[in-house]
DNA sequence: TCAATTCATTAGTAAAACTTATAAAAGGCA
DNA sequence: TGCCTTTTATAAGTTTTACTAATGAATTGA
């Protein structure tokens, strides 16, 4: 039994009549009794009865009527599903991001995406970059973005911008005339961080340790945002990737390009090989938007 | 998308192999890469990520695996399901038989039936001869079993035998004693009949006006196990089709040829042209099985 | 009885599906 | 690194299938 002989047939038992059957399916007269027929014999038993003037079902073919409506529905519906899917009409994706780059970035790169593909829909997760990894690698995200990873394993990852470490300060403070900062003058004040597990704490402390440095951290936060706000009011310093920037400035704090050392890592996208056409429509989306973040030139 | 391609398609995404999929499916290789390559063209994208040394998924061929899964099923049963229909390995099959004939006849030929097919099952619609026709006219049954009818239209009535009335009378009557009855003796009696409608009060007060004669009813009953038992109680005579001698016998009465005129009418299937398998090797086990009833020699 | 309509059959052709043989690529192993 | 093995892709040729055009047969309706 195949696609086609189904067709013929459900034509035929719709139409009780060959000829017209032939016009709907675009077949020649004995092409579709040629279909049926074999249709017939691979069932083993007459599904129709015709003479020359009349077409009807057979109880039999009465009774695979209806399997056969709903089979062809079925199979129709599969294959227009896969064919949306392929041409971006439909689609489903899940992406991870770390909180740096999904509240700053991310949102941006999202709104070009959704005007080129409004159907795909997009899950967002938002966790620290140890668990991008994770997710990426376990398949419950397609796409992380995140840190350049150590041993990427069997992972993909694709560079987006490098990323350099910035102070933050109180715009009440003195520091905040300078035009750039050392690290051994932000760290003579209070530190405010983030808590650990961060992957923006561990690399701060392994970077500095490297220079005999330590923070003096006197506040910690799970919450870019908090630690933003402590700083604008007064409470301390921070430093922060740069991505954080426009997110700093709102909460009310300023920030200042910072040296001895420069802090960096690359940003990037975090897959396994394969890409569905949603994530690699997405990937695109990323590289063509996303830009490293710069100080505003106010 | 054809079913060969999705099978291959299925074979492979379950062996992740190309080679062991060809063996399942009884295909050269390089068939099999054609058939894969032909789906996904028509559908319009990659659904298998293939080098020399491994095969794997594409999220898209991901999400086909279970709806293709899901579809050849159903598909492989409907198949499957018309062809056991078409070799009566499984089926339903409606009847309809007026009362005489259900109650005496008609279960020694499902026995016969029963024992060739027994995936198949049957329903006894038991009901009198005018709502026999009717049904298998409203295709409530397909197939019934009844009195010719005059005005068959369009439906088809294939002879089963001809059955002739015969008197019943009490044991205890002096009629008992007669190797064949009269009408004219028989209604010197009390009459119990069936009451109206019924096919067979209607053939007898039919026939026997044609002789001027009528019948003197003393007592009617819906059924004819009721007519029985009333003639063997000693209430009077009756007259019965000779499908019912049997039942007569074991009610207590004793049934008697009658002549002058002597009344008789085919009794046949009553179909549609067109017949499912299953209807015609029930009508083939009737017309073997089922002969015209004759008076015990006793 | 004849014309018209409709499905079946036949014959020839175009297309497709399949197989064998060969090529190319990638991992395993020395 | 380079060779061997395994595995999929490609090419060429053949068989099979599917299709069309032409014809035939049967039934309905005038």
């Amino acid at each position: 039994m195949t696609v086609k002989q189904l067709r013929a047939f459900l034509a035929v038992a719709q139409t009780l009549s060959f000829t017209q059957a032939c016009e709907r399916l675009h077949l020649s007269q004995p092409a579709l009794s040629l279909a049926i027929k074999g249709l017939e014999e691979s069932l083993g038993g007459k599904l129709l009865i015709r003479s020359t003037r009349s077409v009807r079902l057979t109880p039999e073919g009465e009774s695979l009527l209806p399997l056969a409506k709903h089979l062809l529905a079925q199979w129709d519906n599969t294959e227009e599903r896969l064919r949306q899917r392929f041409t971006l009409q439909l689609g489903r994706l899940s992406v991870a991001a770390m909180p740096a780059f999904a509240c700053n970035l991310l949102p941006a790169a999202l709104v070009k995406f959704r005007q080129q593909y409004p159907k795909i829909n997009i899950t967002v997760h938002d966790v620290i970059n140890e668990e991008v990894t994770e997710m990426v690698r376990s398949r419950q995200v397609e796409m992380g973005i995140a840190f350049s990873p150590e041993g990427a394993g069997s992972l993909l990852f694709t560079p987006l911008f490098e990323d350099h470490f910035v102070a933050v300060v109180p715009p009440t403070s003195s520091l905040n005339q300078a035009s750039q900062l050392a690290w051994s003058t932000l760290l003579n004040h209070d530190f405010i961080t983030l808590q650990r597990p961060s992957m923006v704490r561990r690399l701060l402390e392994q970077e500095l340790r490297k220079q005999h440095m330590e923070l003096p951290v006197a506040f910690e936060s799970h919450q870019l945002s908090t630690v933003g706000r402590m700083v604008a009011d007064g409470l301390g310093v921070s430093a922060v990737p740069s991505m954080c920037i426009r997110q700093m400035h709102e909460l009310g704090a300023r920030c200042i390009p910072l040296t001895a050392p420069a802090i960096s890592c690359r940003v990037g996208i975090l897959t396994h090989q394969e890409l569905s056409v949603a994530a690699h429509a997405l990937r695109t989306v990323l590289l063509n938007t996303v830009q490293a973040p710069s100080l505003p030139l106010d």
